[in-house]
RNA sequence: GCCGGAGUGGCGGAAUGGCAGACGCAACGGUCUUAAACACCGUAGGGCUAUGCCCGUGCGGGUUCGAGUCCCGCCUCCGGCACCA
């Protein structure tokens, strides 16, 4: 059902925008690799494209089936050759520019799917698909260098013309931008003389291990020397506090950790220490719960302000992956540092001046004070507030060559290759002689293999296909061997939109002319569920290929819009929980345009909904009313002869308006200004608003008092209108000129309805005398029609409403005034007292203060 | 803990600072029907000393002639992030 939300949403738009005027790309693709067939291929042993192409022919027919307005020749589908030629044409773009790499780190291994995953891809600790704990496992795979495009994703959103602020939010916390300065920290010579030992384990002047997020900072800051470790880099946000750091922390992963120890007493504890955290599970490990825990390593790093040793700790608290798996640690103003120091005893100094609620009766600090204030006790620096003492710390440290500015992110590179079959190969050899070759353009695409065994083992099933894996150097021709793995379906579904402008190119991945002609995307529409992976990926694409020249624009999707899930029954709808609505079901019982109707009305569009059995029975009765309505007018020849005639007009593009003011009655006149109102607040709702649910709660009113009127022209005992626009209750005279204002009331309500019910939006139109509704203008709003010629207002007196006044649509406030207090509810609280203040708001209310 | 968002009838929800509860669901009464279904007409926030009046949009204050809406301080729920130095 979430599906026939979001492509009912999009239909109505694209219907709208079409009957403006405008040319509108309505596409539609499937992003169809993935653990969906692929787990099926495992279970039967049948290929993984037989169930796909299965799985898009039922969604091709649902779709079909609720009549939604797509283009389907530029379907996309990216698990077939001629779309995953191109998703590995631009790997291959992107490797060229250096922006595809390969390394060996400490990746997120599913024990599971049997698979590597993206950061993104973990929550909570946890496989995203498949709710399995996460295992860290070194491996060497294929990475996009998102990091280099980290600064440009977070400036960029000034580009975007409306996003929703908590996706923009979400990514700008995923990106994880800080600033601060790298500090170097002498290591203080072992004891008894720093004899280097024979070969020193680290050596390597090399980014840290997290990859290319620090890369772009490492300024001036001096690399260690090689052979002996000196001196080890932290990043700090905090440099102010620097006089305050009175110990130092590694991460148990950190490579200099097993060089420092190298023949110490402490060198035994501090190896059972980092074991034991190595076999702590991610999850474990990252509880803000657990106690922090920590070993002393017998080693001292120098306080570069200070000058003072500091002790080094190892401690599982401080990340690998963050900055440079170093920190510097000061107690007094970080809570996660104060933990620590407390429960091993460590120095605790106050250098920012604390307030008196963090202290004790003789001052000592009972919490770490992260907060702001004035330095203390940090020799020349001290009176600097916290602002202007990060900035004169790092200098002076610059000076010396201690310290740089830097900014960190916690963005990490894009992990893209899976240990799976149903993806698009990564287009790589290996050769003996040459090494890591690329697929030239020409041999593309590099095709799955077709096997009989899916099943993951730990890599990737093609690296059993040998006789494909097994190929030939495109550079020496000699015996080479393919890359097994394949890429993430992020990868895919990264550019596909791109493709719809070009979709039957097959020299292109698409043409620029097309892709700036048809793009950015004017409105995008999704789940929140891709705030951060599919969203912020396209983002990069879209930068890189804008970087490459290929197109013209740096952002993918100018508008973007979060539809809310549709629940059932307090829950997600779920196939395991069995708790699933079938659309094919209630098409068959309900109708396409009642589904469609009421996936709109349940509430607005943004919000998350519970589908109601009976709602969905209240909209099917409305539509089956308006089908009554219209249909009966017909038999009645009420619509005769005028509905022909306007309905021509129409399509002709001019508007039937031809009613003289002057010959109105008053119930004609309040239809007419009724069915007015209406196409202006649908026009609205639909165009600028999003509010599908209010747009159609104003055509019911519509309908409701078309009802009301024809009630009163069949001698009925007329329902009394609803609209505040009605005045008088009578209904409509079968006269020519009554006649017509029904015909063009059921005309717009007619029309207004389409974009929501196709099907009877069409039907009712051609027996009103009208042809292909779907092309015809929209309507628009007569302005003469528009207000009520007498109105309503409320009158209050000190603030409440006391009586209503009826006065001409535009009286003057002097009358008004008068009118209203004369009016006996008002009167007589007026009586006796003094009025201090009238206030008229047109064509709202009155509003009277006495004392 | 930090960052977002939201609290309105029995329910989904509506309301550019201007008559709270549109529209719909469920409910109740009626018409039609042998009966039911369908359809149609009508009633409906709570209360009271009921032709009138009082109370009412999570709680407490404030601004304003007037606050669901704006401001300040809380409470609750939902979502995201979470030892990021």
């Amino acid at each position: 059902m979430g599906h026939v939300k979001n492509y009912t949403m999009g239909d109505v738009i694209a219907r709208f925008r079409r009957h403006q005027g405008r040319r509108v790309l309505h596409p539609m693709g499937y992003d169809a690799f993935g653990l969906n067939s692929e787990n099926m291929a495992i279970k039967t042993g049948e290929p993984p494209a037989k169930f796909t192409e299965e799985a898009i022919a039922t969604i091709n027919r649902q779709l079909r089936r609720l009549g939604v307005s797509i283009d389907w020749t530029r379907e996309v589908v990216t698990s077939r050759p001629e779309y995953y030629k191109w998703t590995q044409w631009l790997f291959l773009r992107f490797y060229k520019k250096g922006l595809a790499y390969k390394k060996e780190a400490p990746v997120n291994w599913c024990p599971s799917c049997q698979t590597v995953l993206a950061n993104e891809q973990v929550v909570d600790g946890a496989c995203e698909r498949c709710d399995s704990p996460v295992e860290a496992k070194k491996l060497t795979q294929w990475f996009f260098r998102i990091t280099d495009y980290a600064e440009r994703l977070l400036e960029d959103f000034d580009k975007l013309e409306s996003w929703p602020e908590r996706v923009v939010t979400m990514q700008r916390n995923w990106i994880g931008r800080s600033t601060g300065a790298d500090v170097v920290f002498e290591i203080a010579p072992r004891e008894g003389g720093d004899a280097a030992p024979a070969t020193p384990a680290w050596s390597a002047p090399s980014p840290p291990a997290s990859g290319g997020a620090s890369d772009s900072t490492a300024g001036a800051v001096a690399p260690p020397l090689p052979g002996t470790p000196t001196n080890v880099t932290v990043f700090t946000t905090r440099p102010d506090t620097l006089f305050g750091a009175t110990f130092f922390i590694l991460a148990p992963e950190h490579p200099l950790v097993d060089e420092l120890v190298r023949g110490l007493p402490q060198e035994e504890e501090v190896k059972r220490y980092v074991a034991k955290a190595m076999a702590t599970s991610a999850i474990e490990r990252s509880s803000v719960e657990k106690e922090k825990t920590g070993v002393f390593t017998g080693r001292f790093a120098i306080n570069p302000v200070t000058g003072g040793p500091i002790p080094i700790y190892v401690a599982d608290y401080v990340l690998m992956d963050y900055g440079t798996g170093a920190v510097m640690a000061v107690p007094g103003h970080d809570e996660r540092d104060f933990a620590f120091a407390q429960k091993y005893g460590l120095p605790i100094v106050e250098v920012i001046d604390t307030p008196a609620e963090f202290k004790d009766a003789e001052g000592r600090l009972l919490a770490a004070y992260p907060g702001d204030g004035v330095l203390v006790n940090s020799g020349r620096f001290n009176g600097l507030s916290k602002a202007e003492a990060i900035v004169k710390v790092t200098e002076w440290l610059r000076d010396q060559g201690k310290a740089d500015f830097a900014v960190n992110y916690k963005l990490r590179d894009w992990l893209v290759s899976r240990q799976r079959y149903w993806g698009a190969p990564i287009p790589i050899v290996y050769c003996e002689k040459c090494g890591e070759v690329p697929v030239p353009d020409d041999q593309l695409p590099v095709l799955l293999p077709e096997i009989t065994d899916y099943a993951p083992k730990g890599k990737s099933p093609l690296a059993a296909a040998e006789h494909w894996v097994n190929t030939t150097c495109p550079v020496c021709g000699g015996p080479a061997r393919r890359e097994s793995d394949t890429m993430d379906t992020f990868v895919d579904s990264s550019w596909y939109y791109l493709r719809y402008t070009s979709a039957h190119r097959d020299d292109v991945p698409f043409d620029r002319e097309a892709v700036d002609y048809w793009l950015p995307v004017d409105q995008y529409i999704g789940g929140v569920e891709h705030a951060i992976l599919h969203l912020m990926y396209s983002r990069f694409f879209t930068k890189v290929l804008y970087d490459l020249g290929l197109v013209g624009f740096e952002e993918p999707f100018k508008n973007l819009f979060t539809q809310g899930m549709i629940y059932y029954q307090g829950a997600k709808m779920s196939k395991s929980k069995g708790n699933v609505v079938s659309p094919d079901e209630m098409v068959a019982k309900y109708g396409a345009d009642a589904v469609r109707c009421y996936v709109l009305f349940m509430g607005p569009a943004e919000s998350d909904a519970e589908w109601s059995d009976q709602g969905i029975e209240g909209v099917y009765r409305f539509l089956g009313r308006v089908w009554r309505q219209v249909t009966d007018a017909l038999d009645d020849g009420l619509l005769s002869g005028v509905a022909q005639r306007s309905g021509s007009e129409v399509a002709a593009g001019s508007e039937p308006a031809g009613f003289d003011e002057a010959a109105l009655t008053a119930p004609e006149r309040s239809l007419l200004v009724k069915a007015n109102q209406v196409v202006a607040k649908v026009t609205q709702d639909i165009g600028e608003r999003f509010r599908f649910n209010t747009a159609l709660s104003a055509i019911m009113e519509l309908s409701n008092d078309i009802s009301a009127a024809r009630a009163a022209t069949s001698g009925g005992a007329g329902k009394g209108a609803s609209s505040v626009a009605t005045v008088a209750s009578a209904g409509l005279a079968a006269t020519p000129t009554g006649k017509a204002v029904l015909a063009y009331a059921m005309q717009m309500m007619v029309r207004l309805l389409e974009p929501f019910a196709p099907h009877l939006g069409a039907e009712l139109w051609e027996r009103m005398g009208g042809t292909d509704l779907w092309d015809a203008p929209w309507p628009k709003a007569d302005e003469r029609f528009l207000q009520a010629d007498t109105i309503e207002l409320a009158v209050q007196v000190n603030g409440k409403v006391r009586d209503r006044v009826v006065v001409p649509q535009d009286a003057a406030d002097a009358d008004v005034l008068a009118a209203a207090k004369q009016l006996p509810g008002v009167a007589k609280y007026l009586d006796g007292m003094t009025l201090v203040k009238e206030v008229v708001v047109p064509g709202r209310l009155v509003s009277l203060v006495v004392k």
